[in-house]
DNA sequence: CCGAGTCGGTTGCTTGATGCAACCTTGTGT
DNA sequence: ACACAAGGTTGCATCAAGCAACCGACTCGG
């Protein structure tokens, strides 16, 4: 994807995407909001090559979406924080996780879901509580296991 | 960017990434929800390489969130438009346009803003109407030059 | 009737990003 | 002494993106 630099537009969705919208970024952000903190896990758990997330987080790092820190010294562990400006991005992602389960048609129902931490109702397209109303932030939610993925945890099993 | 899948992901952001992830795509849905519907407008406002606008038409047309319509024959010339799943991404691209909007520093302010038809109130990063109150969709918002542009629209001349 | 221009692409080639496996360093467990 | 973990880096093969040239159908000007 080059790096995603768009010459010419003067558009802030091409700012955005030019910082975001390099493949596997936002994947890591949405990792890093919902408790993947380190190299490995992320690793893991995304299956990017390691080459490519480790550029992915430096270059987060530098545009101050993330933020380095060591969680252990001899020999230097580091773990990954969204900053404010990271954590900005939830609209974004919760918009898109939206369209996703509208239009993916999953036969079990949605495989995520973003609940309000403090009355735990469904949290809309619009990052809003369908429950209370309320205009939320990153914070202010949490991501479950949805319908999706527990119906269908023990597939891996069938083959045996 | 490959072809944007994420293997082993069940993640809907993911998926809607799988489809709407790769280079340009998102940049070629907000050019036609702003009325650039043809192959050439496409390609001249967006500097994309024609190869590439091409391959991105097809796949959004074949994911239902463009349609290819006839406007002439002889010879037959064709128009792109949003499908109603096309103009679901709006909410997604509001949410990213905001959040270019704030961390993208402008000096003149934004060079895009998103208002109300029918109240003429400014959008927010929600798709929400400041001035109504109202939860938008597409249709009921147009985009403007911002303050960024205008400011700067005879920028190109300095060199003369 | 001929040449130039428009529109919507396609083709071929080069450049650059991604995927993959191997390796490195510092340290722990046995 | 050996294996293993974490957090990367390096080298190489492959795949996608950028670029320029071309094509077919048609219009316009002379």
């Amino acid at each position: 994807m080059l790096r995603a630099d768009y010459p010419g537009q003067i558009c802030s969705i091409a700012k955005a995407l030019e910082v975001v919208g390099e493949r596997w970024t936002l994947l890591i952000v949405r990792d890093v909001m919902n408790g993947n903190r380190r190299f490995g896990e992320l690793q893991r758990g995304l299956g990017v090559a390691r080459n490519v997330l480790s550029a992915r987080l430096q270059r987060l790092v530098e545009e101050d979406i993330l933020e380095r820190r060591p969680y252990q010294s001899s020999p230097e562990r580091y773990e990954y924080f969204l900053t404010e400006k990271g954590l900005d991005l939830w609209p974004a992602l919760v918009a898109l996780l939206a369209w996703g389960d509208r239009h993916s048609s999953e036969p079990n129902g949605p495989p995520m879901l973003i609940v309000h931490k403090v009355c735990g109702g469904k949290v809309n397209d619009r990052g809003i509580c369908e429950s209370c109303g309320e205009v939320l932030h990153a914070r202010d939610a949490r991501a479950l296991p949805g319908p999706g993925v527990l119906a269908g945890q023990d597939e891996h099993l069938l083959p045996l």
